[in-house]
DNA sequence: ATCGGAGTCGCATTCGTTTGCGATTTTTTA
DNA sequence: TAAAAAATCGCAAACGAATGCGACTCCGAT
């Protein structure tokens, strides 16, 4: 907008001096005399001076700004992350510059296109659940954009990544099952794509294999898209089983939840006859009836890591023209124990 | 970052033509004969070329960014309304930056003032619970930065906004309660700055009052938080009342969820004992034990109202150099009766 | 009196794009 | 055939700031 701002030349027209002893002096070179920056330095702030951060990033082709791209905003974990993600880069001087997109795999292919041509220094992405192709990454990132994933990450990618350690926090969450008593354990499953999928299923079935237990496929069940809808109607497929399981572990807390109405709806209890754990930890977990057992990913902490790692790749190849070594990040999860799974009746 | 892009000088070097004719020919300016068009587009599509967003910024004094400023994101009814926002900006062609206040005025002011620095076209605010001071928004105004509101808005701002029938949802919600025959109700009320505040009790008044029934001014609780703490220890006030209340109808959802769980501690039933009705219809106010009735605000709407009369504002000033009247979209809320409420016991 | 150096500061260019105006060539009209 | 009109394109300035390099002043040293 033409906001009719004061520019560096205002500044140098009203001293009767040039525009550029006004910007050397501004950033206190030492070309410029104590008394040339004492009165440029008062005018510029009694004119209100602000730089001109557009014709900045121009000359110097660095935007300030980074570029997100989340599957969806109005998740509780990813609402967390960008939290976190605008924390530090608020404070390192950046803009957070955020697209959603909605899951889709079209969508994702546009924001990586649109934020580069806004010449982000930098994107975060976790990547959608649709993507099973990486050729849009794979040439954004040959054009040297500094890339991190988060969450759902790009495995292959020659580049810095933060996850959480969903194989032991689905390890976690199965052994606290099995500690409850519980024999046969249901798994909902998510999304085939993503590579947290497997990682849950994974720790699932170690834990099951440590204690000698047998790891029946027909408890496996896909859920892929982790809708409430779907777990609600892979519970009651469950329950109709000639023998149903004991305990059900979700592979997110929405698909615990329609679990959690099936039981109860066909007039079980939970914990008593089915006991339940979800996995994020979504805000309204523990609100629910009985609160839900879930583990919980560090979200806030992982926007922040997310938006460290990345600041500083865009620095140092900004400074020495190389990129950093990737680095993975690799974040602790915490079970949190409630109702929904304690058979013993007591919180321990 | 310097991503080698190529530019309009590479074309025209190429092509033994100067930068200004490019830049023509892609515009399709009819002083262009239809070859050199012809030739210019074709070597642009072949060495996909994309115009580089930061000149064009500076040339135009146009970022085609709009900034956000958001109490905070994990909550679910903001997250929906930057869906909105998202949506209808993308397609218009626009960035969104997001600035979180954090309920916090000092820091609604530094994301202004960095708003305005990364000069953006417009600004959508939604105000932190703190705000009770209007200077930092008065001038900014006053440099001309088009602004939208929504939901918390300024009121006295010669501006648009984009509120929802605060009054009438709340109206709506006393009545219903009425109508299942509450005589007491309760009423949890918000943050004492905000403007939805006054509207919701407002509405809860005059409910009351179109059916003859007393105001009882012991029965309004302050929650200035709206948090499910406040909300918990405001109903535990109210149930050791001589005379407790039959309903308690809540600012929020979470602080309606508070509210459930004292009620459910102290062993009374709900609804038939107390009847409890929320407001913003949370993600999770159907999952709750029971399900909470409660005021649905079209969020997703509400951002995409707001984005549409902020573009609007802008593309009306940059073309004719005059501000639109402003205007005001009144949403209108529904209320979603679940078994929260329903002493009857039968869903209408 | 001349030179050298330090201390200050401005010119011109750069980033990539747009655009008013003028210049050149081609075509049309009298 | 000459003049006028149209078609086509380039020059240069502009947006706001940063910066290499050159220019200038002033002072003391020789």
């Amino acid at each position: 907008m033409k906001y009719n701002q004061v520019t560096i030349k205002d500044i140098a027209r009203e001293l009767g001096i040039s525009p550029s002893t006004v910007s050397r002096a501004l950033k206190d070179h030492p070309d410029i005399s104590p008394e040339t920056k004492k009165a440029v330095n008062e005018l510029a702030e009694k004119l209100n001076y602000q730089p001109n951060i557009v014709a900045l990033s121009l000359r110097q082709s660095k935007t300030n700004t980074i570029g997100v791209i989340i599957p969806e905003i109005v998740h509780f974990f990813f609402s967390t992350v960008i939290s976190g993600i605008e924390d530090v880069a608020y404070s390192a001087g950046y803009n957070v510059i955020i697209t959603q997109s909605n899951e889709s795999l079209q969508r994702e292919k546009t924001d990586i296109k649109a934020l580069f041509n806004s010449r982000v220094d930098g994107m975060l992405i976790s990547l959608s659940r649709e993507t099973n192709s990486f050729e849009h990454i794979d040439a954004t990132m040959a054009k040297g954009v500094p890339m991190v994933f988060f969450d759902r990450v790009y495995d292959s990618a020659n580049s810095s990544k933060v996850i959480v350690d969903d194989l032991s926090g689905a390890k976690d969450a199965t052994q606290h099952l099995i500690d409850q008593g519980c024999k046969r354990i249901a798994h909902l499953e998510g999304p085939p794509n993503l590579d947290i999928t497997k990682q849950r299923l994974e720790g699932f079935r170690e834990a099951l294999k440590e204690n000698n237990l047998p790891v029946y496929d027909d408890l496996i069940v896909s859920c892929p898209q982790g809708t409430i809808e779907e777990g609600k109607a892979a519970a009651e497929k469950l329950l109709k089983m000639a023998n149903p399981p004991d305990a059900i572990f979700s592979t997110n807390d929405p698909a615990a939840m329609g679990a959690m109405q099936a039981i109860k709806e066909a007039g079980l209890k939970i914990p008593q006859d089915i006991a339940v754990v979800g996995f994020s930890n979504w805000f309204f977990s523990s609100l629910m009836d009985p609160p839900l057992t879930s583990v919980d990913q560090p979200g806030f902490e992982m926007g922040q890591e997310a938006a460290k790692l990345l600041i500083r790749q865009i620095e140092v190849k900004s400074k020495e023209h190389i990129d950093p070594t990737p680095e993975t990040k690799l974040l602790k999860t915490r079970l949190v124990v409630r109702d929904s799974s304690l058979k013993s009746g007591k919180k321990k």
